[in-house]
DNA sequence: AATTATATACGAATAAATTCGTAGTAGCTA
DNA sequence: TAGCTACTACGAATTTATTCGTATATAATT
């Protein structure tokens, strides 16, 4: 069961992503329109990324009708876990305690969403406690 | 009191800053050999970088002796700050919470870790309940 | 002093990412 | 059906990042 073979998206190429994970399979038209809402973005443009990406593997597409649908190929969770990786190697010395704290200290945090934090450490350490043993490790 | 624009370090650049930050000004010489140890490059490529650097105003140089003494020019906190924020807008669509959450899923974070994220967990709420309420006087 | 080692500067090749123009085609509308 | 609109394919320019070779100068060694 290897995985063969996340390609790291680059920016751009992120920026759709989001638009797919977001709304689901769309058109390129949708995710220009998407993508113009925050920058000046030709429509060709969009298109030639999401070529690109459909040679990379990232997304998939639809082209039984005349207009295409493109969604993603690759699922958020797991390519936010690459990027992360990536950024905590990079900036961080691979410390992901370092990260998180910088991540909390760094951004003014609501109480509810600390909360969530919380509860989420709870339940970490409750999974700790439960098997002491050299766990088993799921996923790299 | 502006800020004048930190400049986004390349992945490259980054290798570097961390070297720098890690053990202080140091030559070329010594950057290159730390980078040799994860990767090959050339000395004169760690050279460019460093000099490209310099423009960018990522380190300071002393070029007093003939072996020039580079060093960060921008703090190690910021610009982890400053990442993280790219990639909390890039890739976790603005939300500090899901990238946090996704770090510590992902990962496998010790027990005495989790303990420290819990102590800022703390500080930071004692911080906001100082605005509201009277003091609670629960502490770790 | 001559040779060798070590430095910096700089041009430029290569690679990767981004951008858009143009051509061609299918569908819609008057 | 003629003409306008919307779509894809593709070539290619541009920009940014990375890499290294060569020239040249300074210092160290013999």
């Amino acid at each position: 069961m290897s995985k063969p073979h996340i390609p790291k998206p680059t920016e751009s190429e992120l920026e759709i992503l989001q638009v797919l994970w977001q709304h689901g399979p769309t058109t390129v038209r949708f995710v220009n329109d998407e993508l113009s809402r925050k920058r000046d973005i030709g429509y060709t443009t969009t298109l030639k990324l999401l070529q690109l990406m459909l040679d990379k593997g990232l997304v998939l597409r639809d082209d039984d009708s005349r207009t295409h649908v493109y969604r993603a190929a690759v699922r958020e969770e797991e390519t936010q876990g690459l990027l992360l990786d990536r950024l905590m190697n990079s900036a961080f010395g691979g410390s992901a305690l370092k990260l998180v704290m910088q991540a909390l200290g760094n951004k003014r945090t609501s109480q509810e969403e600390l909360q969530q934090i919380r509860t989420l450490l709870n339940n970490m350490e409750e999974q700790k406690g439960a098997n002491e043993k050299p766990d088993s490790n799921e996923l790299a």
